[in-house]
DNA sequence: TAATTCAAGACTTGAGAAGTCCTGATTTGT
DNA sequence: ACAAATCAGGACTTCTCAAGTCTTGAATTA
């Protein structure tokens, strides 16, 4: 369904808002702020730490803060300290693939990944942080019609 | 993970095997031909024939061809076909999240879908089939290197 | 020293992808 | 007309993995 996962979604929300914090927010604050559930947010923010994108201080007074600003980290970036490396197919990335002597693609999902990724490295938090300060909704009328994507029919629905 | 599902990743193979294909072709023997398990063969073209990317034909000596040219079917079509409307996250396109009026990124999200949207409208099964006539591997040298998305550390290995 | 907060990992749950199977309808060839 | 081949449509089962919870321990502050 080339889904984001939800942890990777929430990650971002957490960041941005830590972005616009002033000092050290707990994970207990960030978890009412955001409305994400606090042990998601304590989860998420411990890897965030160990992937370098968040600081943390321990102790009383302790909590996280981004370790650089918004305008540096990539949604890319993001995605994957969250859910590791990006690749939309098992195959991806030199891996190998167990039919890949019968498939007849090889390889040519990864000129498929390499440009998603580098739609996703040009877009930062702070693009995601943007007019995010209550426009209530983007009004439909200036929503980017896509060509296909949109459609209701699919296969999903038909058949299962 | 942003990852594909398997079913487009297969439906793919598929389409661009037909697209090779003299006349008709059966599921059986295209189950055979590209190493899908034949009930996940049939099951997909059913549901691609239902949304007109391929044409059935019934009976003895029945099967299925493509109904267009490979250069004129895109991945993205064959995706939202397969898994339905490509949205990488559950608030994209409209469709309403229920943290809206926490999370601070209202559709910006949407941004990043129509990116990737666009980017999968500009490949072709065509596309996909090219260099597939055995090249064993795509030779490491020569593969691009994504400044994100490659490393090794992830909260998903580290974490859970 | 006590309170606070993060660190690390095991564990449970649930949704949904993935795959299988059955019954029926349609077409072809004998 | 009949039998064989093939798709159509849907129900059903299985299994993986994301998502979320909980527990114990370490670090820091006051």
């Amino acid at each position: 369904m080339l889904r984001l996962s939800k942890l990777a979604d929430y990650a971002t929300v957490l960041l941005v808002h830590l972005g616009r914090h002033e000092g050290l927010a707990t994970a207990a604050a960030l978890a009412v702020e955001t409305g994400v559930p606090e042990p998601t947010v304590a989860k998420l923010l411990k890897g965030l730490a160990s992937n370098g994108l968040v600081l943390s201080h321990r102790g009383a007074r302790g909590g996280y803060r981004l370790s650089g600003e918004l305008e540096k980290v990539t949604v890319a970036a993001v995605i994957a300290a969250v859910d590791g490396p990006i690749a939309i197919t098992a195959c991806c990335d030199g891996r190998e693939c167990e039919h890949s002597s019968l498939c007849g693609l090889s390889g040519q999902w990864d000129v498929v990944n390499d440009a998603i990724l580098s739609t996703l490295n040009s877009i930062t938090l702070a693009d995601m942080g943007r007019h995010a300060e209550r426009l209530t909704r983007r009004s439909p009328a200036s929503a980017p019609v896509a060509p296909v994507g949109t459609e209701k029919s699919s296969i999903a629905d038909a058949v299962s």
